[in-house]
DNA sequence: TTGATTATACGAATATGTTCGTACATTTGA
DNA sequence: TCAAATGTACGAACATATTCGTATAATCAA
């Protein structure tokens, strides 16, 4: 596999979460949906650029505001950090990590439901 | 809530799996159950010795050997870092994130199962 | 036109985590 | 006894992530 070990930290997750959300995004509009009080806007660019570098966003660079878009998939990069949880925090229970998950305030009656029924699509297979 | 911004480290996770295994260490106990060619004993101990000026464990110095234990909670730090995925990685669903560690092949049949009993009892209450 | 705004590029400061070398003390065993 | 083994302490190197300041170019608006 080549687009393994991609491990976005932190602030790129953040980023990666507004580029999935709305798929083409300049530095700006990344930026502002973002709304951190905290740190400024080369900071994003900054950010976004060193993204760019390590191949997880593409950019198109035709027009003077580049507009990006994410590169690596979704679906795939979140499997990769729950796998990594789950050998680094729960020693590898998948089962400890999702009832840890479902314990929390955050987990309402429809997302148990939305849950249940995934159970009985994996049993019927 | 004191013990709250609790963030242990990759390395410190592996050192806290250890001692909330086996309870009371010592430096060297810790660094052969991970047995990571990688890195020398010094490196363990100097994790440990960090750890314990960042309150995460208490140590017994009272013989040359000093002898460890984890100061926090297993199930509380587990939930934090649940918590922070959830919210960093599946944009505050914990849904998506079982859903997700459900997905993967580290989740075997019994393991599914222990999950809907799981599921029954948190509906009866 | 031309000054203000908006954009990128990039170096550098800062913070944090990880790793190791080395000094020094204590313990052990031949 | 005394050299080897084992332990802690600690500074420093190194890696990586985050943040910002500043230079410079392009665009816009009066």
């Amino acid at each position: 596999m080549s687009n393994n070990n991609i491990k976005p930290t932190e602030g790129e997750m953040e980023i990666l979460q507004v580029l999935w959300k709305k798929g083409h995004c300049t530095v700006r509009e990344v930026h502002e949906d973002l709304n951190k009080k905290d740190s400024g806007y080369t900071t994003t660019l900054k950010l976004m650029q060193i993204m760019h570098e390590k191949g997880m966003v593409d950019r198109d660079t035709s027009s003077k505001t580049h507009v990006y878009r994410a590169l690596i998939n979704r679906e795939k990069t979140q499997q990769q950090l729950v796998n990594k949880m789950i050998d680094n925090v729960f020693n590898g229970s998948a089962a400890r990590l999702v009832m840890q998950a479902l314990g929390n305030k955050t987990a309402s009656k429809e997302e148990i439901d939305l849950i249940k029924e995934y159970l009985n699509k994996l049993e019927n297979k």
